[in-house]
DNA sequence: CCGTTAACCTGAGAGC
DNA sequence: TGCTCTCAGGTTAACG
């Protein structure tokens, strides 16, 4: 599912509704996520009080009031987190799926909080994953190897110039690499480089001064508005109220095969191809 | 070390 | 209706 701009609007519902919510009681429906669920997963969360929900790249960080260790969730492909309040007409389980129910087979984990409130762990491919961690867990896999965040000071020029220095791959690739920079995946790659008038298959090499500084500020630009406008939901995005993000209606390449480049007085019709097996939209005409 | 590919999973949608 | 096939907002082990 997640992006930096869903993560991210992920972390900020989250820490306006369980702040500061005590963790009563937790159900592990199914532990086989991609990593397993740790033996004693219930038994450290059980009782703590979350005090903070932070974003490292495209990982949530919950953290706790009374204890060292934090709990790191990953979304993988499919996951998504509901809320689900009891006595409340805001029940997450409306609209998932196009289905009137939330697939109960998928709601793997379970979080039971005070104030009736459920936090429910829903991920039908199971690429996601959570797990506990200590206070430093920057230092250790799989944090320790990301690259900066889209937004921070870090992604800048001369960074960027550095990193592609005897490198030799295409630039789709080099922002899907999260050890170059960390948040970006697949829809918004595309649609930076529509943006940035860049061919996908474009090698760094080739990439000038311009295009590099373009790609930087339109990374960042793409991203906020992302997240002004809730996220993107194409598939299975939630936000945490069961409403979906509004950005893919704002998509300029993304899942567009064949329809008309939307670039004003340029006449290319959108192609869609595969790059490290994965898909790749752009305008043939107007990205060079 | 570097770049690429396959694998991990389930379900939706297309085509027949 | 039902079967097959392809594809999906990600990550990483394994390979050459």
């Amino acid at each position: 599912m997640p992006e930096l701009p869903e993560v991210e609007i992920l972390k900020r519902s989250l820490n306006k509704s369980i702040k500061s919510k005590k963790i009563i009681k937790i159900n592990i429906n199914n532990p086989n996520l991609r990593y397993k669920v740790q033996k004693n997963f219930k038994k450290i969360l059980k009782k703590k009080v979350i005090s903070k929900v932070s974003r490292v790249s495209k990982y949530l960080i919950l953290h706790f009031s009374s204890n060292k260790k934090k709990l790191l969730i990953h979304l993988g492909m499919s996951g998504t987190i509901h809320l689900v309040i009891e006595k409340s007409k805001i029940n997450t389980n409306a609209s998932f799926y196009k289905l009137s129910n939330l697939p109960l087979k998928h709601n793997h984990i379970i979080f039971f909080l005070n104030n009736k409130i459920k936090l429910v762990y829903n991920d039908p491919r199971r690429f996601g994953y959570m797990k506990i961690v200590d206070t430093n867990f920057m230092k250790y896999k799989p944090l320790n190897k990301l690259g900066p965040d889209p937004f921070s000071s870090k992604f800048n020029l001369i960074y960027f110039k550095k990193y592609i220095k005897n490198k030799k791959k295409n630039v789709k690739n080099l922002l899907m690499d999260q050890k170059f920079v960390s948040g970006l995946g697949n829809i918004y790659v595309n649609e930076v480089l529509f943006s940035c008038k860049i061919n996908p298959s474009k090698s760094i090499l080739n990439l000038s001064e311009k295009n590099i500084k373009d790609i930087i500020k339109k990374t960042k630009k793409i991203l906020k508005k992302a997240i002004l406008f809730g996220g993107s939901s194409i598939r299975d995005f939630k936000k945490i109220d069961g409403k979906s993000g509004n950005f893919q209606q704002k998509f300029m390449v993304y899942g567009k095969n064949n329809k008309n480049c939307p670039r004003n007085n340029c006449e290319g019709l959108l192609k869609k191809i595969f790059l490290s097996n994965r898909s790749v939209f752009f305008c043939p005409i107007c990205q060079i």
